[in-house]
RNA sequence: GCGAGGGUAGCCAAGUCAGGAAACGGCGGCGGACUCAAGAUCCGCUCCUGUAGAGGUCCGCAGGUUCAAAUCCUGCCCCUCGCACCA
């Protein structure tokens, strides 16, 4: 016996794969399995979460495989867009986060540092020493032929001639759209180039055009329903507002605000400048309701949030209140501006809306009951928030809002708004509600751009992607709801960036096709990718690639070559199954079903997609940035792959979270060690050539291992990794252990059985865990697995196993009396249930689990009915155990000899207990052994200890 | 807020769609066998009570349907994820 070594073993099976080209895909007469995988974005690299994410689908391949379908699992690699991009100039720039995470994370030698140093160099380095070394040490049975990235010049014209023909059917579009945009660099930015203010998201601010003095001062709100109890208004007397001319009209706004309407596709011309002071104790006029009220000073006013200048609603804004309360206190400051103490005395709030669980004037109510006294009060936040919600959901308006009176104002807030901004009336501008910085430093604002969009609220486009939700196979099936939300909730996909790398868009070169969107028919690519290679690039013209997917009628004059990749493609497509993550069901997986849905017909369409889990590290989220990760490659070299790849597939299904915790790899590897061991030790054994006699315990081990089969094949169809690893591993660990208690190892039948087991299980084990099985199975047979087993209906025998269920309940029920007698018993007594009893069994059987049924029929038999109660008391008994069980156990049941098989174990508990055994029928029972052996039941016999 | 998923014994976790046995496994813990000893392996026990295989109380909380509920229905509480131009 040799100890388990997984690292040589493991380098010896990837040498052959290697060698044999095992793993190379063409089409032959086979059935065709394509299982696909998003491509990794080398941004940087591989930890263990991706280990799952690679592994998955390649337990189907490699299932599928077995059972004799010609695989096609392959990788490339994504780089579009501006993450690698930003990586290396923070890398170039020295950014001391970065240089941690590429040496301390990544072990990026630091004299390897300067290759990296452009994107495409970056993104070789993770390419080849990260992503392609793991993935191979995994064992992922890739097709490495077809690799290819997604800046390479072919790939290039295969995503030109995706948006050709996407243009050609009108599903893209130019229009404004809103962007992070930073002032300084003057570009557009993303999430990835912001230093703070992340997680900053649009707001679209109602702008109220108040009148002074024939110019608008427009009042920047989010509540544009309010409009009826503005009371005042509020501007920072310190800030610097501008005059401007905005499109047609003239505006007051800060000189922040214009900057920002001037970037949102306003023509924006500054006139006069001045501070906020010149307006204060000035008059506006709502223009809603006409009237007028005051412009007064407040140092809360944001000039660097919407246009500076605010209304003040106080009945309804904490803060207005407050700023209110404190405005009327302070006559003094009052005078400073200008302003007559007398006017802002005399303001009221105003109510407009009904607000369930507050009084007349909710937010003083508010106010007052949280104890808040000053507009800078941190609790402020929390008493604005709460009241806003519960205005939100539960307020209703006043009568001063005509049609709308009574109505809650979630429900009619977008009428309102509506309304008003074709009056004329309103206004509307983007801005954040919060500081936004870049990482460049600059600051970012909302800037609306020109945009290339893709049209997915298209009538006809989200149809077809309905249809193409509705006829593939979700795994899980709760996924399915998700997609369709999701292509209802989309609209129009801006899909262009400014910058980065991959495909320029063919109608507008000065822009590059967004990553998520180069990405939703490249599975397509890889069906011919290994042979576009031989293809000199100026001849992959869009009629080339028509002629490719659609065939010899697709154009005039069909190129020959692109004629015989349409037979491969037609081949592999459509893929089968699509493994990704959960996390891409709103974005990625739905645009590939709209892709798929419009540019290729229905058989082709995506048949499957699998969505994954996320993976934690010792029970928390994995951090690249936070060095919270563990590598692929530290985890195969502490552990080996097979260990690595059982816990991934093992330890939670695909969909569910997986928690990578050292201690459970470390027991995993144990049992697979204790499995190798194992098998080593049966393979050294002799074993007889044909078939010998069997015992029916062998026989019950091959019931179990038919069982273990179809289970395990059930389960893998569903992808359902846990599920069939458990059944073919641990679910089969215990009834080997079962078996080895029950019987003598050394008999020839015993040895035989023992070897059929094995070979099946490495079969059945093979996709787990593949260096490991085909090395047990080269040893044991002569060569690797090679097929899937099927179930030997030889080998099903429901007596065999219901008998031996006796067996084990037995043993059971011994052991419970023994343990909670606390005694060592040198006797047990076995009695079976009387003949009578087995009648009443089998009326039961007859009648079904109906008390009132099967008394009325035992009681018409003589012999029964003298036994009255003891009669009744067993039907109970038997109509509770009938239950539950299916009418084909209970008519194998009627045919077992109950007492033939305890006395054939008479052995096995003689030696489990160190007792003598007797087994006797209750009727043959001793006058003295009576009262126990009355207990006994048809299947569960009485015992007596001595 | 909208959408999705989830709450099962000390921990992890099956069972829930197709209602029917305190509820598969595993870990940890306790006891025992083997051993000079340890490890490995094997066997019990591990909600409460119990010197006869039993009884009691259980599956987030509260109700309901049913002969029967972890499973079906209603309401509530709590947790996780996604919500857009970002891979």
């Amino acid at each position: 016996m040799t100890d388990y070594d997984p690292n040589s073993i493991e380098s010896r099976w990837h040498d052959r794969w290697t060698e044999t080209e095992r793993y190379q895909a063409d089409p032959t007469d086979d059935e065709s399995t394509f299982i696909t995988v998003p491509y990794p974005y080398p941004s940087g690299g591989m930890h263990i979460g991706h280990a799952r994410t690679y592994t998955v689908p390649d337990v189907y391949a490699r299932y599928r495989r077995l059972q004799g379908d010609a695989v096609l699992f392959p990788i490339g690699w994504h780089v579009t867009g501006t993450p690698i991009i930003g990586a290396v100039e923070r890398l170039k720039k020295g950014e001391e986060e970065q240089l941690d995470v590429l040496q301390n994370t990544y072990n990026v030698p630091s004299d390897t540092l300067s290759e990296l140093e452009t994107p495409m160099g970056f993104a070789r380095y993770f390419i080849e020493e990260h992503y392609k070394t793991n993935m191979k040490a995994l064992g992922l049975s890739v097709d490495w032929r077809r690799e290819f990235t997604t800046n390479d010049e072919r790939y290039k014209r295969f995503i030109t001639w995706q948006y050709e023909r996407l243009n050609d059917r009108e599903l893209l579009e130019k229009g404004l759209h809103p962007v992070k945009y930073d002032l300084e660099q003057e570009n557009a930015v993303t999430t990835h180039d912001i230093l703070e203010g992340e997680e900053a998201e649009f707001q679209e601010y109602t702008l109220v055009k108040f009148e002074w003095d024939g110019t608008t001062v427009p009042m920047a709100t989010l509540r544009p329903e309010t409009i009826h109890g503005v009371t005042n208004t509020y501007i920072d007397p310190d800030a610097e507002y501008v005059r401007a001319a905005v499109d047609d009209e003239e505006w007051i706004v800060s000189a922040d605000g214009a900057e920002k309407l001037d970037h949102q596709a306003r023509d924006v011309e500054i006139l006069d400048s001045f501070t906020g002071d010149s307006l204060v104790g000035e008059q506006v006029t709502n223009p809603v309701t006409e009237e007028s009220v005051p412009v007064l000073p407040a140092g809360f006013v944001d000039p660097d949030n919407a246009t500076g200048v605010v209304m003040s609603v106080p009945a309804h804004s904490p803060d207005d209140w407050i700023a209110l309360q404190a405005a009327k206190a302070d006559a003094e400051r009052l005078r400073e501006h200008g302003i007559d103490p007398q006017t802002v005395q005399a303001i009221d709030a105003r109510p407009i809306a009904n607000v369930e669980g507050y009084g007349e004037i909710p937010a003083r109510d508010a106010v007052e009951f949280a104890e808040v006294e000053s507009t800078t009060d941190p609790e402020l936040e929390t008493v604005r928030q709460e009241l806003y919600n519960n205005e939100f959901h539960g307020g209703r308006l006043k009568e001063m809002y005509g049609e709308y009176a009574g109505e809650i104002i979630s429900d009619v807030r977008d009428e309102i708004k509506q309304e008003y901004q074709q009056r004329g009336a309103f206004d509307a501008m983007y801005d954040f509600a919060e500081t936004v910085i870049s990482r460049a430093g600059g600051k970012v604002i909302v800037a609306e751009q020109e945009t290339w969009f893709l049209r997915y609220n298209d009538t006809d486009w989200t149809e077809k992607a309905h249809e193409a939700v509705e006829s593939m196979t979700a795994i899980p099936e709760t996924t399915r709801e998700q997609y369709t939300h999701t292509i209802d909730w989309l609209e129009e996909w801006p899909c262009i960036r400014n910058y980065g790398l991959g495909t320029p868009l063919p109608m507008d070169e000065d822009f590059i096709i967004e990553p998520l969107s180069d990405s939703t028919i490249y599975m397509s690519y890889y069906t011919i990718a290994h042979r576009l290679q031989d293809i000199p690039v100026e001849q992959l013209t869009p009629a080339f690639f028509d002629t490719l997917f659609y065939g010899a009628d697709a154009v005039e004059e069909p190129d020959e070559t692109a004629l015989e990749l349409h037979e491969e493609w037609e081949y592999w497509y459509p893929v089968d199954f699509r493994c990704s993550g959960n996390d891409l069901i709103s974005n990625h997986l739905t645009f590939y079903l709209y892709h798929h849905a419009e540019l290729f017909e229905e058989p082709q369409w995506p048949q499957g997609i699998t969505s994954m889990g996320m993976g934690l590290l010792e029970g928390k989220k994995m951090s690249s940035s936070k060095g919270h990760v563990v590598l692929p490659s530290e985890a195969i070299e502490e552990y080996g792959a097979d260990t690595v790849r059982f816990f991934l597939l093992n330890s939670a299904e695909p969909w569910q979270d997986f928690d990578w915790r050292a201690d459970r790899v470390e027991d995993t590897r144990d049992q697979l060690e204790r499995f190798y061991s194992r098998a080593t030790e049966l393979i050294e054994r002799d074993v007889p050539d044909e078939q010998p006699s069997l015992e029916p315990i062998d026989r019950w081990l091959l019931v179990k291992l038919q069982a273990t089969i179809e289970a395990t094949t059930d389960a893998l169809e569903a992808f359902e990794t846990r599920k069939a690893s458990q059944a073919a591993f641990y679910g089969f660990e215990e009834h080997l252990r079962w078996y080895r208690r029950r019987t003598d190892r050394d008999r020839a039948g015993a040895r035989w059985t023992l070897q059929e087991v094995l070979r099946t299980r490495l079969e059945l084990l093979a996709p787990f865990v593949p260096f490991l099985t085909n090395e047990l199975h080269e040893q044991l047979i002569g060569e690797p697995a090679t097929g899937w087993p099927s179930v030997d209906p030889a080998f099903i025998d429901q007596t065999v196993e219901i008998e031996e269920s006796l067996v084990e309940q037995l043993t059971e029920d011994i052991n419970d009396i023994v343990d909670v007698t606390g005694t060592d018993p040198d006797r047990i007594a076995v009695y079976t249930a009387a003949d009578w009893k087995r009648d009443v069994f089998e009326q039961v059987t007859e009648t079904g689990p109906d008390v009132g049924a099967v008394m009325s029929e035992v009681m018409e038999q003589p012999e029964l009915r003298e036994r009255g109660d003891e009669v009744n008391q067993l039907v109970g008994d038997l109509v509770e155990d009938v239950r539950g069980r299916d009418d084909e156990t209970l008519s194998t049941m009627t045919e077992i000899e109950e007492q033939t098989v305890y006395e054939q174990a008479e052995e096995f508990f003689a030696q489990e207990f160190d007792a003598e055994i007797v087994v006797k029928n209750e009727a043959d029972a001793e006058d003295d052994e009576q009262e126990q052996a009355d207990d006994a039941v048809p299947f569960r016999p009485a015992v007596h200890l001595d």
